[in-house]
DNA sequence: GCCGCTGACTAATGCGTATTAGTCAGGAGT
DNA sequence: ACTCCTGACTAATACGCATTAGTCAGCGGC
């Protein structure tokens, strides 16, 4: 029974020499009339007539693969994600930019073939080549930490276009999209500004991301814009856990402090420090001091208060990042935009107390 | 203009003749290498090697439209959605299956083609044949309410390799996998009768979906195999909000009524009616009275004690999906086959009080 | 010394469309 | 009367792969 299924499959397909045989008139004729003839052929209309009602007899519809085949590119995008956790890591992570990528592509004509990557330890988990697999898409997503970049350089290289979700400085010629960290961080020092704060400290980890890099400049560029001083602003935390403590928290208050900002990280550790500091010092954000997270909180903190801080818009990057593969694809442009962060009001940041 | 985008696509895409050339050998060599040679070709062990070692150091991937037109397979698994809706709510009904989805298609060496359906109003909203797309897979799950079944019905008739997530009878032929609603409210009202509850009722709102009937259908089982009658125990509500009221809700406890169950619908008006009247009535569960949801709650309801009663094992489902299509796929049978929901403990239900 | 074989390939073809070169009948022009 | 169009099509071919018929050199057998 399901060895015939191809020998089925075909029968019920008309095909356009069908349509054409019917309608009394060539294959190149039906595919140019149902191709609404781009190439501008004379065409009589009885015929253009004869040929729709035929092909409406029949109940034509065209061979996706062969006109793919025919037209030399498939339409699909790729995307390739490592991020190596599945279910509930993921959720936080692959999905929001998947959103963004489905309705830019859905937007532009293109489908989407999801590679099933390292992320899930599939078949193709540890094959050294398991990226070539890619190809089959006219160009692809890549999104995930831990690429490998030798593989990614070799397609790159050999002119496949490629696009990465998240600055990507390291691969020359790799086009990417990224967030604009910067900017968002000195938004939200502008914002404490005007809520009256002068003297604000950020709290970052002790690691050289260029996403906490990109964090801190923001930081300093809002206290300049403003003109505060950063003297002491800037405090690194090896271990968030044991240095951010009720104590140091409230000598850093006694000298003026009235603001804190943390950096967003996957763990979330500097937040969690400095939201159990003030909770320790038996204050209130915001009536005892303000806080702002430089990102989106932790997936487990959703039931506290929402931070104020800034939210990485990865819907929006994902269409970025598809509008920037098309670019490739079309133009041959290669472009790496940056996408504006949201500010997000939250409830952690209000005016200081008048001493 | 489009020569050149054809070019563009092409370039770095290196074809079997392009392998051959370097491996010096034949296309068909190269086809029958790649192949795996099912044939039973002989074959030298050095050309095979050097066919290989070639393929590696070009990155030679197969054309998947090509391959499809020749008539064989891709190793590709079609998804189609066509939850008409937006981002926010796609969130909590299209990815959960995908997760199961993509693990399953992981582990059997399948990638997906995500088919942006009409789900974001793309380029292919509309168009009357944009189903037929999916021929471009080897086969395709579908999932969402409004799939056009006019078109799916040619595809399966067709011969072409489909598998519906949600159960649905309509379509002859048509494989599909469910939940089994009947199965999970059972055990709800089991758990229920465990805890010592004698008088329960079911409240459904007013219309005839089939995983409506299923519920009621279980919960009736459920209360036969605990020697419950089931006089006046299930309500159908046109208007939940109106006539769920905590006077109701009064009455019916002082006929001894302990529990009330809820259906899940998209809207989840009837539970939502349901905690009203506990709550109008000033009672609060499962302290004065019980509670269960045949289903999840909805998400807005996130921060609210969570319902008694079970989730819909998503996941699971998408998984079971891919398996019945790959079965479909290879062996040719088709499968439909209930997957258990996971019961849910959760707070709102609990001993009736002794009076 | 020619036959038949076997091992190791390859030429040719088909899948269904899209495109690019034609072809061909009938009028305009000279 | 002959070329030159032009309108209305069609033949041929490419797309990249799988498959089905070969091809061909070498070798044992009689």
């Amino acid at each position: 029974m399901p060895e015939k299924q191809s020998a089925k499959a075909r029968r019920g397909r008309p095909r356009q020499a069908e349509v054409a045989r019917l309608a009394g008139v060539s294959q190149t004729t039906v595919s140019v009339v149902l191709g609404g003839n781009k190439q501008g052929i004379t065409l009589h209309p009885d015929t253009t007539a004869r040929v729709l009602e035929a092909a409406r007899e029949l109940g034509y519809v065209p061979d996706p693969a062969a006109r793919r085949l025919a037209a030399a590119r498939n339409n699909l995008l790729g995307v390739f994600s490592f991020t190596a956790t599945f279910p509930t890591a993921v959720e936080h992570s692959y999905y929001p930019f998947l959103v963004g990528v489905e309705q830019e592509a859905a937007a532009r004509g293109y489908d989407l073939v999801l590679f099933t990557g390292s992320s899930s330890g599939g078949a193709h988990a540890g094959d050294s080549g398991a990226l070539e697999r890619v190809r089959l898409a006219d160009g692809c997503l890549f999104l995930g930490r831990h690429i490998p970049a030798d593989e990614l350089r070799r397609l790159v290289e050999h002119g496949y276009p490629a696009v990465h979700i998240g600055r990507r400085d390291e691969l020359e010629n790799l086009a990417w999209v990224g967030a604009d960290y910067v900017a968002a961080s000195a938004e939200v020092v502008r914002r404490l500004a005007e809520l009256g704060h002068r003297r604000i400290v950020l709290v970052r980890e002790d690691d050289d991301a260029p996403a906490s890099g990109d964090r801190e400049r923001g930081f300093r560029d809002g206290l300049a814009s403003e003109g505060i001083a950063a003297t002491d602003s800037v405090v690194r935390a090896g271990n968030p856990a044991a240095e951010i403590t009720p104590e140091w928290l409230r000598g850093l208050r006694a000298e003026g402090v009235t603001a804190f900002v943390a950096e967003e990280t996957d763990t979330g550790a500097a937040w969690r420090a400095l939201l159990a500091a003030v909770e320790g010092a038996g204050l209130t954000a915001p009536a005892d001091v303000s806080l702002a997270l430089l990102g989106s909180p932790p997936a487990d903190l959703a039931g506290r208060p929402e931070p104020t801080g800034f939210d990485i818009p990865r819907a929006e990057l994902g269409a970025a990042a598809v509008r920037a593969l098309t670019a490739l694809l079309t133009t041959g442009e290669t472009e790496s935009p940056l996408v504006a962060c949201a500010f997000r009001q939250g409830r952690t940041a209000g005016s200081p107390r008048r001493p």
